[in-house]
Formats: C-alpha cells, structure tokens, sequence
RNA sequence: GGCCCGUUCGUCUAGUGGACUAGGACGCCAGGUUUUCAUCCUGGAAACAGGGGUUCAAUGCCCCUACGGGCUACCA
C-alpha cells in the first residue's frame, strides 16, 4: 500500500444505523487498521427533510459500543473537517461553479413537475426517459437558453445544476472486489449535481470530501455500484483522476427469508433486531437493539464480520485485533448474504462460554439488582458456573437459577404424575432424616448418602431423584442435583422437600 | 422496461484448471454420556443453477439462458 490508507464511513443521519451499515463501517475500521491508517466518520446530511434528531448520536454510541474506535469525525477531531456536510455548504458551492465554467455541468431549469409529466408521457408510449446528451437539447437549461435568459431564470427562479454527462464514451473502471467493470456514458443520466435549495446533491458533496480528506479507498454497499461511474467522471472533471480513491463495493445484506435486502423498516418484523442499540425515533417509534437483547459486542462484531468475508481458513472466532490482522479485501464475497439468526445466537453462546465465571457473575448481579436480589458474589459465582453451559446469553441465566434465589411456586404437573407415586412422600421423609444428619454437607457426600439410600432399599433411582428435584425447583430439568443441594444448604433443601410433601399430597 | 452486479449443502462459506470421494460452521436428524433437561462427544443426510464451448482435464476460463440482487428522485 503506497499511499496512507485513510477511510471513511459515511452514512446519513436519517434514522438509526442497521446492521447492514455496521458491517460496512467495521469493515471500513478492519481495513483501515489493517493498513495502519484512519477511520473517519463523515456524516451526509445534505437532505435536510430526511434529518432525524439523535440519529447522529444514536450512530457514534453504536460504532463505541462495537468497539469502533473513530479516528476523526466532529467529536474525535481531525485536520480535515468540518466532518458534517451541512458545515460544508460554501466548500460545495465553490467546487460546482469550476465545474460550470470547465463546461462540465450546467443550470437546469425544468421543475420537479414538469419532468414528472414527462416521465410519464415516455412511460405511455412503452419509454423511459432519462435526462442526458438527447433529450437536454429540448429541455429548459443553460445550453438551450441564450445567456440573457439564463440569467433572468438564475436570479427569479429556481434552478438546478446538472452534470453534462460525456458522450458515447467506454468507461473501464476497477473495483477492488469485483474487478473489471464496464459501461457506456450513454446509458447514464445528467444527475443533479446541486439542488435548488442551496445544498449539494450526495453525488457531488460525496466527491468533494473524499478528495479533501484525502480518502484512499471507499468501501461502500453494492447499492453505490450504479453511481459508481457518476463518480470516476466526476473525478475526471475536477482533474483529480491520477489520485482517485479505489472504490470497494460490499454484498448486502439479504433478509434471512423471501426477497430483498435488510432495510431499517424491517425492524423487528422479521423476529431478530436490526439495529445494534435500543432506538427511540423523535415520533415515538421504538425499535430493538443487540445490546439490549442481551449480545456481547464482540459476538455480534465477529458474527457480522464473516457475513460477506471470510478468512480462508477453518476459524470462525475472531477478537476485533485477530480480525484486523486476518482482513483482506480481496476476501470479501460477491453476493449477497442472507442474515442468520441462529448462528448470531451461536456467536453469542461461544463468547459467554469465554467468559469467567466471574465476569458473569459481575453481569448478573446486575441483573439480580434490577429484581431486588441482591446476594453475594461468591454465591452468584458459584451459581453461574454451574448453569452457565446452560445459557446463551446473560439474561438466560435467571430462568435457569431463579430456584437458588426464591422457593419454587408451582411444581411441573406432568412430573408429578409421572414420578410422584403413592409413597413417595414417606420415602422423602427418611431422604430429609438422612441429609438432616449429614455433618459432611458437600457434594460428594450428599450423593453417595442419598444413593446408597435408594440401594439399600431397592428403591425406583427415576422416582426419588425426580420428586426431589421437583421439589427443590419446581421441574425436572436442571444441573447436577446434588450441587444445587450443597448451595442450597441444608435447611432450605429440608424445607423445600417438605413444602413440597405437604402442597402435593394434599 | 433499461443499466449494472451476482449464482457451491436450507443458511454463512472453503475452493484461484489436475490435491474433490467438493472441506468447515450454523441448523436439522440419529446414537452415546447424564437421575432429568441442556451441554458435551460420535455419526448422518445435505450443494458446484442449466446448456453450450475452450482444454488431455473444468466448481474454477468464455458464451448463452434461467434465477437472484441493486440502481433507475432536486434520497442517501
């Protein structure tokens, strides 16, 4: 790599940022420190009408809490802001006007309206019409109009400034991921380079900042690949194409079933979160968040990282620091990639098996807070680490230890009748005879008691353990029963056996 | 409709002309471990979109078709 890799990840601020954006900017940040170079955060607000309020912060506290570390941007700094393009307006208007005396864009005229009827007329006769080398020589625009007329338009109406797309023209441009792409100038349209309001279009702002900022490579969605062309001419119209960005198109993001890409509006219609944070919209719409349900960053960051790339070899567990280390472009895929729910759950899993015991415990103190528990954390410890093979994420970790906390309230009724048979209840007594004797109260020693119990009077093993196990927690299902008795302690073991007696044989 | 991009198990993917009896992972199924459930272990089913070329040889290169995706706004 030649030249300071220096990236940038702009989105708009017109919501909060999908998952599809994340994976972008991660992949952005895995590139850019890759290479030793910069992260920018650059933020294209030049639609005033699609601003939402918090939007800009919802992206900054989603990029922190994935643990992308922004190198510039309005927060972080940097010699090359203002880093919002609404700051940016007379840089834009500077550039457009080079851009009308190289005779490379020109004024338009026509209104939103008048353009619409025309549309539709074309689509009348089975037509599409498109705005370029043709039909601008009947359009209202400064190459039809005399100057006089121009400038009388230019003061008292309203106007719009167009790129004049080059004629018949082969472009062969390159792109990192897919290589070699062709097309010619024909087929594109004079966009709108500068909007009526005062402010740049995407297209032209976009161009603008990434040469200032001196950007080396824009890495972007595959929804950019059709500007892409708009773009290199740009380049070539300012004079800039010796220091061109190498442009990057990613796959997108498909939905995990039907058709189409991962968009914003899916929310939480398709049962799994879009969106990284929890997300309040201005209006009141509230939307699902990873964090919040419970996902370790670096689980959702190692399992966006491989939708759309892969290493080459059989690892799929990647810390933010291997991945930098194992990232290629030249790796990223070609095509789409369906969004999987199952393995984001699997990820997750991975990850809070990594974790101490300890650590876990940390988290779920917290938890146990929030419901009025509060324990020590010795105890907590030692609960997690019996149940946490059990749980995939931290707040699983309630549902499978609520019983060391509190008395079960109810009793699993299909155990009950499967298991607790006439008798039972006096064969529990003798076991709470037995344990309330014990003077060795640990693990091993609970077990081998209550085992030879059963032995020595040939007792049905299913029967005895399940009825105890229902009446310590309520079901049968769960870790070792001998443990939970130990942590349990004896006279609670005592107490829960013989609430359970009473409450089932009544 | 037009333009552009893509296509390996259900899903994410490995594969850069002979190493392919196409590998891994998720999910699924079966067996084992376990007092139980979960975990864990072992095993299994499961794919080169189709058709033409090029080549001694094609998952890989070329062409066509089909299918999927994106774009086609004074949105980004």
């Amino acid at each position: 790599m030649k030249k300071n890799v220096r990236v940038r990840f702009a989105p708009s601020p017109t919501g909060p940022l999908h998952i599809g954006g994340v994976r972008t900017a991660l992949y952005n940040y895995l590139f850019a420190k890759k290479h030793g170079g910069k992260f920018i955060l650059r933020i294209e607000d030049t639609d005033r009408n699609r601003f939402v309020e918090g939007a800009k912060e919802y992206i900054e506290e989603s990029l922190e809490w994935c643990g992308i570390k922004i190198d510039e941007s309005t927060n972080a700094g940097g010699n090359f802001g203002p880093y919002i393009q609404s700051e940016r307006k007379d840089i834009y208007k500077k550039y457009i006007n080079e851009l009308i005396e190289s005779g490379n864009a020109y004024y338009a005229f026509d209104t939103s309206d008048e353009l619409d009827t025309l549309r539709k007329q074309y689509e009348l006769e089975k037509k599409v019409f498109v705005y370029n080398s043709e039909t601008r020589k009947r359009l209202k625009n400064s190459l039809t109009l005399s100057k006089e007329e121009v400038n009388t338009k230019l003061t008292n109406e309203n106007f719009v400034v167009r790129f004049k797309i080059p004629e018949n023209e082969q472009l062969i441009m390159n792109d990192v991921i897919r290589g070699e792409i062709l097309i010619n100038t024909n087929t594109l349209d004079d966009k709108i380079l500068f909007k009526s309001d005062g402010m740049p279009t995407y297209h032209l702002a976009n161009i603008i900042d990434d040469h200032l900022m001196e950007i080396s490579h824009v890495i972007r969605g595959e929804e950019w690949l059709p500007s892409m062309p708009l773009h290199v001419l740009l380049y070539k119209a300012f004079g800039w194409e010796n220091n061109m960005p190498e442009f990057a198109h990613l796959p997108l993001l498909l939905k995990p079933t039907g058709n189409g890409k991962l968009s914003k509006r899916d929310g939480d219609k398709l049962g799994f979160p879009v969106f990284p944070l929890f997300w309040k919209a201005p209006n009141g719409d509230t939307a699902s968040g990873y964090k919040e349900n419970g996902y370790f960053p670096d689980a959702f960051i190692n399992f966006l990282s491989l939708l759309g790339w892969n290493s080459g070899t059989e690892q799929e567990i990647f810390s933010m620091e291997e991945l930098i280390q194992a990232f290629s472009l030249e790796k990223v895929n070609k095509s789409g990639a369906r969004f999987d729910h199952d393995k984001a759950k699997w990820f997750n899993n991975q990850y809070l098996q990594k974790k101490s015991d300890l650590e876990l415990a940390n988290l779920f103190s917290e938890e146990l807070k929030e419901k009025g528990i509060s324990s020590n954390i010795g105890y907590i410890t030692e609960i997690v680490s019996l149940i946490k093979e059990r749980a995939g994420f931290v707040n699983e970790l309630w549902s499978q230890s609520f019983f060391f906390f509190e008395k079960p309230t109810e009793y699993d009724k299909k155990i009950i009748k499967k298991r607790w048979k006439e008798g039972i209840g006096e064969k529990l007594k003798n076991i709470v005879l037995i344990i309330d004797n014990l003077s060795n109260f640990s693990r091993d020693n609970i077990h081998d008691s209550v085992i030879k119990y059963i032995e020595d009077n040939e007792l049905n093993m299913g029967q005895i353990m399940n009825s105890m196990r229902v009446s310590l927690v309520g079901s049968a299902s769960g870790p070792d029963l001998f443990r939970i008795i130990e942590l349990l302690g004896k006279q609670e073991t005592i107490d829960r056996i013989n609430i359970a007696i009473e409450k089932v044989n009544k």
